[in-house]
RNA sequence: UUAGCAGGCCACCUUAUCGCUGCAAGUAUGGGCAACCGUGCUUGGAGAGGAAAGUCCGGACACCAAAGUGCAGCAUAGCGGGUAACGCCCGUCCGCCGUGAGGCGAGGACCAGUGCAACAGAAAGCAAGUACAGUUCGGCUGUAGUGAAAUCGGCAAACUCUAUGCGGUGAAACGCCAUGUAAACCAACGUUUGAGGGUUGCACGCCCGAGUUGGAGGGUAGGCGGUUGGAACACUUGGGUAACCAUUUGUCUAGAUAAAUGAUAAGGAUAUACAGAAUCCGGCUUAUGGCCUGCUUUUAAU
RNA sequence: GGCCGCGUGGCGCAACUGAAUAGCGCAUCUGAUUACGGCUCAGAAGGUUGCAGGUUUGAAUCCUGCCGCGGUCA
């Protein structure tokens, strides 16, 4: 079933999909991480991936809204003193990361929150986030995905 | 052109594709008698700043069931004007700085009272008195020496006085809805002879008042309104030295809530400073790229 | 978003009612003592008082503006 679907990806059924489609680069509001208490159990709880300059936290949990994956965005204020600083990284995740949606939507079951954080001391170019974010969720997949199935 | 002074303006732009947040219209669907409301899709149009910053002043607005009186406290300080108001702005006098264009100034009062003055110096504020000279011979006058200041005063960004102003708390204000133990249990005090609470730091006064406080244990920390049309912006004419005021016509110009402006490609020039609204305005201060205009000096370099 | 508080040698503090030399403890360095080290004793170095202006004869102290750090709120 799911190696089908990473195989049609570019095809036309998989655009029919119900989960929102694998050629489908939005970012709507639903998908996004708002809720405190997960934001808590995400820190606490919470496994963790690093591909310099990015760091995953992830946790797998339901929600009411039918949306696989919630995801938030974080720049530290510590090492980025103006607020041009810090929304220019969370702009640039959040493009990033729909960009590569399509890499794991139609590969994930369940319900996962997300948790992106920016470790780097500079102001990247989209180029370094956009292919951190590229491997960073090829691993995630790896590890989650497949040591499932085996 | 270089240096300096003052004032004004702009804040990379255009196109395409993907994406984000409101708004309007249409449409599909669910609910409702209906008005409408929720969700999805399509189209159209809008979408950070000159400082949005610091939170340093001044207001609007909201609440405090008296928001009252007195004291305390704080702020301002030549004079005149502008303003909703101001510690801001304009004009002007004076003082200081600069060759100059110009700039800066908490700039009332020590003949109301209290206080302060290290070192040096004989003496630093009930006075006392060195040396020399002069002399109308009166411990009268001058000079020297110390010092910021020597009987003349100085210092109020010393207390203070004078005049004027200020009630307090800030959108996490405040109003409504939803959720949930729970009109639960134990102890103390009390029900008009009043526990306790509110009311500005204190006192008085005033108001509310049948519950309040503590223990142990637990619940929610969500949504809507406030929230963007305003002391608004542009322009016409008139008044005023000016700040500004009056007036004509026109425009609608962000409303997010883990928090909306980005990515890619092409072109103009190949490079783009400081920096992101959070209730809203008027200022001040600080950060910062570039352009334009007028003026100043020696006429120094071309 | 609002409201408070604090900045003094490397560290923790004092001097804040203006007075010329900014003090104390720990740490550091040098010497003495010891076979060596510690303890102890003697001595030394280390400061633009967060920064920039102002008032004053004189500022760590008073005033103004910045910078940095911390706390708090329904």
């Amino acid at each position: 079933m799911l190696e089908e679907n990473t195989d049609s990806k570019k095809t036309e059924s998989s655009l029919k999909s119900p989960q929102g489609g694998a050629l489908n680069f939005s970012f709507p509001k639903k998908e996004k991480l708002t809720n405190k208490k997960l934001f808590e159990a995400l820190f606490t709880e919470g496994k963790s991936l690093r591909e310099f300059p990015l760091k995953l936290i992830y946790l797998k949990t339901d929600f009411k809204e039918k949306v696989p994956i919630k995801v938030a965005v974080v720049a530290p204020k510590k090492k980025f003193k103006t607020a041009v600083q810090r929304n220019r990284i969370k702009r640039l995740l959040r493009e990033a990361y729909r960009l590569n949606k399509p890499l794991i939507f139609n590969n994930i079951e369940g319900n996962y929150a997300f948790i992106f954080l920016y470790l780097g001391k500079k102001t990247p170019s989209f180029d370094e986030v956009d292919s951190a974010m590229k491997k960073l969720l090829g691993t995630f997949l790896n590890k989650e995905f497949h040591e499932k199935i085996d």
